[in-house]
DNA sequence: GCGCTTTACGCTGCGCGTAAGTATC
DNA sequence: GATACTTACGCGCAGCGTAAAGCGC
């Protein structure tokens, strides 16, 4: 296999233009270094592709017959290398990525906004899953990145900080608590229901890290899986939570009253999560790169 | 347009392999040129192919993406040079000749036969037409040689001998012309009705050549075209001819006498004609060299 | 003799292999 | 420490350009 891109865009030129001479020209190379790439090409192939006298150029049979394949061959190249640099400029692909339910509606939609305009030809796949299944889903390959609060540390992974995020009590208007929007101890929540999420969010391991947690805190009398569930439940008046400052439903069923949680303060740092071994792909950096650029600006302001 | 087939041909082999030092042995290069051939690609395409740390090589979104496209690219290339290799060893390929009939019908089936044999990819188109057709059609390319006497030089055009044909003169058998099968000199012909043929025949310009030819056979009474009408004229007895020998008729219609023409002995070339600018296909050298051989042998023997 | 292709020749730089470096298991 | 990729370095040769030669018109 010694046949050239070089020699056949070499032969296509010269069986166009009737001329060594002029191919050169298009080619920008010298007519000597033309005709030896042509005869090497005809070395190679074990065929006169042309006739040529000092005064015309004339293609073979076999020539005329290769000419149309080699044309075709070289478009096919051109057009393969100019897609992929497409991707490489992001006039087009694909971003796919995975966030907790609470950052995919309210810090993303502008953000993603943003970015639609800047790379029009780039299409954006955004799923919403738990801290947990955030993680398994990038580590799965099945998205280009994920954000959520670390869930379990994972040497495969990468987590970079993009916010942080306070806890903060959560009840109805009308429950006592909510007489106050002072910050709250966690001892005081130690007297009322407690609505708890299931151990594979985000939420749950960060509680637990918090020292004489009460004992309806770690063993919540009812736990749910998500916030839409939990809203609904808060909105029924059947107990209390903390929710980090996001995660709060923006339009709860029932109004409900948040007052931040002190001694300690509890933050939950929400991250930029990517497989650590993969590079990610143009669009994609582009997109994670204006995330945190966001969150940085967010954070600042 | 930097991208070679060599760096396409490098990729695919490493995503094959999942491995440089499995791909380099494949493409028996050392594996650091692989390294430097596929990093030069992906930064010719803008593009990262593989992710690498030092114990894994895996596809990029990208470069999985790219994968069956290079493929299908080199795949094509491979065809497309092998279809040209193939024609370029005679295994595929075509002839295209014309001849003259009498040579068409003698002369070239056992050699066409032999030809068959040892080329069995290669299709033959075997025109007949008289010299002066035959000249034309090599001139307009519509064939790769032509096979007949030389019916007027002409410089585009060159004539290679393959036989001597001499005049004999043909007659029915009960004519008087027909008591011996001696020689004849040509003005024993004045004295009977001639049957010519026409001057775009390669055999008309010949008579021209004799000096003293008798008016009879300068200016014929009949003038036909073609052997086979020459042949019914002859049957019919309506006169005698001077053919080359290899132009009678093999199966004529009447029994013919043939006496051989003396004082000049008159003989035509049968030759390979073919443009002088253009060479022969791998197909047609090798079918004009072994017409050449044959004839040879047939002098000799 | 002019214009085109081919051949000849000297040189530059690409691309290879060897060897050293680096990182991971 | 073993393994696999990357970087560094030196070298040979492919392939270029210039110059000279062949060949038709």
């Amino acid at each position: 296999m010694n046949v050239t891109l070089k020699q056949l865009q070499a032969f296509v030129e010269v069986a166009r233009q009737g001329s060594f001479t002029g191919a050169a020209k298009r080619l920008l190379v010298s007519q000597p270094a033309l005709t030896v790439t042509v005869r090497d090409l005809e070395r190679d192939l074990g065929v006169r592709l042309f006739d040529r006298t000092t005064r015309k150029v004339q293609l073979t049979q076999e020539g005329a017959g290769f000419l149309p394949t080699a044309e075709r061959l070289l478009n096919d190249v051109h057009e393969a290398v100019a897609d992929l640099r497409e991707v490489a400029e992001r006039r087009r692909g694909q971003v796919r990525l995975v966030s907790l339910p609470s950052v995919a509606t309210d810090l993303l939609p502008p953000i993603l906004a943003r970015f639609g305009e800047c790379y029009p030809g780039i299409t954006v796949h955004l799923h919403d899953a738990n801290a947990s299944a955030v993680q398994t889903r990038v580590k799965n390959r099945e998205v280009d990145f994920g954000i959520a609060s670390a869930w379990r540390s994972d040497a495969d992974l990468s987590f970079t900080p993009l916010l942080s995020d306070s806890f903060h009590l959560v009840c109805r208007h009308d429950h006592p608590l909510a007489a106050s929007t002072e910050p709250v101890r966690w001892h005081e929540l130690a007297d009322w229901v407690f609505l708890g999420l299931a151990p594979d969010t985000g939420i749950r391991p960060l509680l637990d890290t918090v020292p004489e947690l009460p004992a309806n805190v770690q063993r919540p009398r009812y736990e749910v899986s998500n916030i839409a569930t939990l809203d609904g439940l808060l909105g029924a008046g059947m107990g209390i939570t903390v929710l980090p400052r996001m995660a709060v439903p923006q339009a709860p069923k029932a109004r409900c009253v948040c007052r931040p949680m002190i001694e300690p303060e509890l933050t939950r740092r929400i991250c930029l999560i990517q497989l650590r071994d993969r590079s990610l792909s143009p669009a994609a950096a582009s997109l994670a790169a204006m995330i945190q650029a966001a969150a940085e600006s967010d954070t600042a302001g």
